[in-house]
DNA sequence: AACCTGACGACGC
DNA sequence: GGCGTCGCCAGGT
């Protein structure tokens, strides 16, 4: 299948109430280095997708802003603290409290 | 084919 | 820890 598709099927797998980094994704996927890939996929997704976009933040825990995005990242911030995701005075998320650990990481198991 | 553009990240100061 | 640099690579022009 194509990058965007590997993308989106993964991202599908983040649990409510906890987010993954755009390095994270990648690196699931067996693709170092592919994180600007991760936000350009992202980038096309359809607001009303099924696909939990939202719960993919950058490396330092927070959501990555762009004058192209038109205030879809406000929505994004909404969106996660609906989840009961916090933020810190710089808008920053504890990723060790909120940070997607997938199970099958220590079970050796693949979804 | 060459060049440009990023919802990024690691690293050095 | 904040901030600038540099490396990355799929897609579009």
């Amino acid at each position: 299948m194509n990058l965007r598709h590997d993308i989106y099927e993964l991202v599908q797998h983040i649990p409510l109430g906890y987010v993954a980094t755009y390095g994270q994704i990648a690196h699931l996927l067996g693709l170092p280095h592919h994180a600007r890939q991760v936000g350009y996929a992202l980038y096309q997704v359809d607001l009303d997708s099924e696909i939990p976009w939202h719960r993919v933040v950058n490396a330092q825990g927070k959501i990555s802003t762009s004058p192209q995005r038109h205030g879809t990242d406000e929505q994004q911030r909404w969106r996660l603290e609906a989840e009961g995701i916090e933020f810190d005075r710089q808008g920053k998320i504890d990723l060790r409290r909120f940070g997607w650990r997938p199970a099958w990481l220590q079970t050796s198991e693949k979804p």
